[in-house]
DNA sequence: GATGAATGAGCCTTCATTCAT
DNA sequence: AATGAATGAAGGCTCATTCAT
């Protein structure tokens, strides 16, 4: 007996690496550009092993989606173990439209995008994944809004989980537009919390 | 001599051939998965010919991304002719949100955005566009606001012009996460309405 | 009645502006690399009328390598003005050298034969050509050793003729090879004159 | 484990099946009319591996060059070993001008030198290739030369071995031209016992 | 588990050549 | 005589994937 993990705790760190080195790679390269080969060289393994770890490069993109919907989740989580969400948001304004408009991380998450319009296995992945956190982001509004939220017609909640998403979403797209959007964020933080209000408060 | 268009004019009706069947095939199949071939074929002449009206294909692409450009300037500027342009929108907004969340258009979108984050040459064009496309929603923006836009402090403006752009280029991504997001427009129509005030009025 | 030659000259005129044009590609690119349509756009004419004026492209350097036999063959008939040819070739070593060691030239050169050892009609004007030439380098070699021409062995003109071409087209080929050849003329200018003696001299 | 060479000798030995079969493709075809596809079916392996063994098609050419330089080298040095080179030479003229007019080696020989004039990368192996030769060359005039070397003027070997080095050139590009050159090696062999003299006697 | 040699389909691009005008 | 738009075959090269070891 040895001290190392059971067999399936070994592959699932091998994975990890895959994962890592795959992500790092999407990022740099994007998706198409970015080859089998070279993942594997930064993953320290040799191409045909990663079959044995993954169906194909699809499968990959969507482990790697699965994580960062995971990731999400416990940002948004986090958020809910706040008192007062609303407050702790608009104190974090400048840091959290400045993370969503990191350029590196757009390419990839855009281009996952681009790509699920079309891969239905990929689609399913990116489906799911929202609707998880479109769950949490309903809840977070109704816990923002707190007594006040049953009096509100239905479908209102739904509306601003999606257009608070929708906001987000805008600003990874847009730092790919605007080559210097982290220097516009002191112009956008007040407008963006006038907006926030709209959206977290009763 | 015939009563035929001068060669320019042939030259440029061919362009548009080709960037038509170039953006339906980049749409059905995205930008690396589409081939030469089956553009070519798409707009009813040989491959080759192609690169007698384009570079190579990334040229396409950048053609294609400077027409769209064109086309939402050319919305921008009708919009810009109404009196009032607040209202305009917000009696509008249920289209708006419907049109920003067409799926297709969103994969090829997108998929521009992903790749203009690697490729100089795309990313050059699309922050030409975005310049342009900037400096009328601040124009919008100070119009919407009449005599009011005066007093507002430096920034202001500009930070409603970006969030504005955030929030449609948003609802594309949405729409891609969203399996059915053109079902949500009533829900999200009232939400947006309230959000369109925060950017456009006084 | 216009002051232009008949039809025939005229074609004759514009043949030479494509050969002009087409062994300045050449020598520039190679046979292979350069393109008709460089050819034409040097030429001063589209590619289509090339092929009113020859059959295709091979035709073009069959052309070429016709016109650079007849120049050589001209360039020998002088030679043979001379009262003594071999003392006109020792006092002007230094520049033969030199002239068949440019290296723009050569590369034509060289491609030329490496073509047509495998193009049959590009062979046959080759061949043709040395046939010319061997000739006259006969004749040369017969009319520098004057009288004691007739005491020597059968053979013995011929195998002179074909060492002193092979000694000029070995510069040529060595012009490649070493990459400063024209600065070590004076290096071998004294051993040419001795190698020219053993060839001309009785 | 196997009784197999180590992968390195793997690499080694599918290295030499497509340098021979590039070269035969090369000398039948041409450089640039033989395609990879013929090179990796004569060479017995697919073209997406012989991208594993090169870099290029030019790297291949490149390859071929080299080794041709080592066998070239060889022989130079086996001539060394003998007591005599001159008369060694003489003894052997028929033969090797023989060798020297091979026209299918002269194909690929003259196109190496063609492309080379043009392409930097191999330009730099012929370059480098010809610097050993020609080292090696001095040597030889120096050693046939025995005490007489010393007494000669700067510049005399060098200008002998040069001059060596272009006659032997110059039959591979007359073997192009004449159509039966070694039919006229007895013409030759005299007079080019003649020059040998002149080129490695005192 | 792990390697890496090997495959082969498919892609973008070039270019000699043709032909309607 | 002259144009240049148009063709289409072919080429070099890449890369996801497989499989013998």
């Amino acid at each position: 007996m040895t001290l190392s993990a059971n067999p399936s705790d070994r592959a699932l760190a091998r994975r990890q690496q895959v994962l890592d080195a795959a992500a790092e790679a999407f990022r740099r390269r994007g998706f198409h550009a970015a080859s089998m080969a070279e993942i594997a060289k930064t993953a320290g393994m040799s191409p045909g092993h990663i079959y044995n770890l993954f169906e194909n490069k699809d499968d990959i993109i969507a482990a790697i989606v699965e994580r960062d919907c995971v990731d999400l989740l416990g940002r948004i989580a986090e958020l809910q173990q706040e008192d007062d969400v609303l407050n702790k948001m608009l104190g974090e304004t400048e840091r959290a439209i400045d993370e969503s408009a990191q350029v590196a991380d757009a390419a990839l998450e855009l281009e996952v995008l681009a790509e699920a319009s079309r891969n239905p296995r990929l689609a399913a992945v990116v489906h799911q994944a929202e609707a998880l956190v479109n769950q949490k982001a309903q809840d977070l509004v109704r816990q923002s809004l707190g007594a006040a939220a049953d009096a509100l017609p239905a479908g209102e909640i739904q509306g601003r989980a999606l257009l608070l998403a929708a906001l987000f979403n805008g600003l990874t797209a847009l730092s790919v537009r605007q080559p210097a959007l982290s220097q516009q964020v002191p112009a956008m933080a007040p407008v963006m919390r006038r907006m926030l209000r709209v959206l977290l408060a009763p």
